[in-house]
DNA sequence: GCAATTCCTACTAAATCGATAGGATTAATA
DNA sequence: TATTAATCCTATCGATTTAGTAGGAATTGC
């Protein structure tokens, strides 16, 4: 399951970028807009921002930005910071690698295979879609 | 992340199209062999033969079997009863589809878009993978 | 009848999720 | 300089899900 938070991101960030504009986006107009609870919605910009992928101005007339331009922000850059890792176990992990505790050998283990696979097509997903082609549509 | 159960779940299918015989896998055998608690794997396998993907004989000499040919048993079947829905949101599910309450447009959701293709591209795996595969490897 | 097995129901501890609360900090502007 | 409006930060909380555990009923082979 996507958790609301990665939604509520993905959503956020679309709203950004088809803002266009220089001027900063408010925490407030993207929550309203977007039906998404103000204080949540603050917390998942906060560390969209941490990562570098928004910036933030604050004080009045402040807000978030987006630091790149839309097609250059990968769905994989996105989705590791809100999701977490793509994989879904920690085993075949690029970027988040841990062993299994309770699998001795990884080589002949069939989960690990099959997830392995699975990282992969849905990393070839994340790596062909941009911010861009979240905001065009 | 993949659940507990339905790792489990697969390393059990798996140590049972490996035994090859005819006579049922008992699941203190697998438990044992495969490092998973008893009790929770007899649920796990317990709900693998009511949708029929296993089939149990009881009392003395029973245990666990399966009811096709490994090759036969596809890994779309089996995450779908281990793991539930393959999408990531239940407004690009197949099988369980449900609207977004929060979501007004879905045509123009730039979530469900993106989902779309993470689900086809998973589903593609799994569609194409069978216990066998497991097996062999 | 006894032993070994699956089957079924109920319970529980711990973790995670989806927020909410309250205020500190910073910046524009009157 | 005071006010206002925004981000930033920390803490807390209820609900749900996960990963089991417990205990025994039902069934079968010997």
């Amino acid at each position: 399951m996507l958790s609301k938070k990665t939604k509520y991101g993905l959503k956020a960030l679309t709203f950004i970028a088809r803002s266009g504009s220089d001027t900063p986006v408010q925490v407030g107009e993207i929550a309203r807009e977007e039906q998404i609870p103000q204080k949540f919605l603050e917390s998942i910009l906060l560390s969209l921002r941490k990562t570098g992928i928004l910036g933030s101005k604050k004080g009045k007339h402040g807000g978030y930005y987006l630091r790149k331009d839309p097609s250059e922000v990968f769905m994989t850059e996105v989705m590791r910071v809100l999701e977490g890792p793509i994989a879904m176990v920690p085993c075949v992990s690029l970027n988040f690698y841990e062993k299994c505790d309770d699998c001795p050998d990884e080589d002949r283990c069939s989960v690990n295979k099959l997830m392995i696979q699975v990282r992969d097509s849905t990393l070839e997903v994340f790596k062909n879609t941009t911010l861009k082609d979240l905001s065009d549509r």
